[in-house]
DNA sequence: AATCCTTTGATTGTTCAACAATTCTTCGAT
DNA sequence: ATCGAAGAATTGTTGAACAATCAAAGGATT
């Protein structure tokens, strides 16, 4: 019995919420107006999303082994469809492959919180310092409000999650695709690895009043400065979390 | 009769190169001895290489369409593994998978260019102006010597090379996992999207000056100076990449 | 009691065949 | 030329089977 085994819902058989994306055909007819359409998730995608709420909420933990038959009985679901969802959440290192032995959650290894701050720095403070649309910095402001609230309402999982939309919000300042990618998939480790760190509701609550400093310099057009402020956020966010997991 | 049906070598039968890593029951017993093994690459995996070379040697093109059945025919291996391997590719956003319509190489798409330049400005320039160790700066270099004698030497291809091993060097510096990781999923990206530029070999030689004044920068340790030259070539190779692709 | 070796069981990786669903292409009618 | 229906092609999924690999268990040896 492991902790794959617990509390799974099932994948619901009904029809899912739908996507909205462009399609074409990549490489013919670029000239002819695109269609939208509704894309159905696959099964597989299904599985992983279902995978990824489960880690994000820490019922799956870091280490835990996630057995392909296991999931596949437990989840309805055939076999390959598991390892298919399984392939999606290893490309975003929410799990760790290990050929012919298993999959496992993946877990906080040596030098692993450095490295993710190490990224944060990088890509966060590069990207205030390239300011952004009045669109792109009132949604970082918004964030700052919804921690706020959060905070008001005592509830400590959205005051986390706002923290989380807060830093999402800076990148998403450069309004690239793929640094969004990047930093979505950096988020969602930093949900696994530090969901312990994350209902302890005084370790959020210490940031906001730094991340409305950051804010305000960023709406004030003071960019270096805010991108002072924000490394240093990071970098004091580094130690103390390296304090809690002991890395 | 696609592009994805030409100059196939079939998956070696015979046993591949392996790998070394280092493996351990994540989780547990960390406190062993982890045990050094020969990963064999699974024929998943080996399809996924086949496939990274034929889309870095520009013998499948952005646009065309790849099939299952066709691939998996070719190859000898069966459809599901041919799947597998698509999934690793579209990951690595080599490839593009639309639901229910199919697979297709990527191409260079609005904005593209742009976006690859703006992750490469964040990475690289934020690397470069934290140093590294001198056995990182020394790699730096030797990519610079490298370029050199591909140079001296009339290799176009060598040069290309050169040329991306310099800039994986420069994030390199950081000594980051994720961040290496990013950056070769960046690069074999411009390989795919900028064959065509790769083999003029104007386009490369005209910055090997260039790599030297940041590396000898880099050296002296004159680190802002290092990322404002970096800075510069990088906005400036976007000017030509957007000149010849029309972006 | 500790260590080593062999056997067994569990699991992963792959193959195959089949089917359902979706999309694209072709053909015929207007 | 356009539209609709039919057919073809392909994708996504399932389930069964088998080979290969690894971990666990049990027995033998020191």
């Amino acid at each position: 019995m492991t902790s794959a085994e617990s509390g799974f819902r099932g994948i619901p058989g009904s029809a899912p919420t739908g996507t909205k994306q462009a399609a074409g055909r990549a490489g013919a007819t670029l000239g002819s107006a695109a269609r939208l359409r509704m894309a159905v998730p696959s099964v597989a995608d299904r599985v992983a999303a279902e995978l990824r709420l489960q880690l994000a909420e820490g019922l799956l933990l870091p280490g835990a082994r996630l057995t392909e038959s296991t999931l596949s009985e437990e989840l309805g679901v055939s076999r390959n469809t598991v390892r298919e969802a399984f392939a999606e959440l290893a490309a975003e290192r929410l799990v760790v492959r290990h050929p012919n032995r298993g999959v496992f959650v993946a877990s906080l290894g040596p030098g692993d919180i450095h490295d993710v701050y190490t990224v944060r720095r990088f890509i966060e403070v590069s990207a205030i310092r390239g300011g952004g649309s009045p669109e792109r910095v009132t949604a970082v402001r918004a964030a700052v409000e919804e921690g706020r609230a959060a905070a008001a309402a005592a509830d400590d999982e959205a005051l986390g999650s706002a923290n989380q939309h807060f830093h999402g919000a800076i990148v998403a300042l450069a309004e690239s695709r793929r640094l969004n990618t990047i930093m979505a998939q950096v988020l969602a480790e930093m949900r696994l690895f530090f969901h312990k760190a994350t209902v302890d509701a005084h370790f959020y609550r210490s940031y906001l009043d730094d991340n409305d400093k950051i804010c305000k310099a960023l709406e004030a057009g003071q960019l270096d400065r805010a991108g002072d402020l924000l490394l240093a956020y990071l970098d004091r966010s580094e130690e103390k979390q390296s304090a809690v997991h002991g890395d």
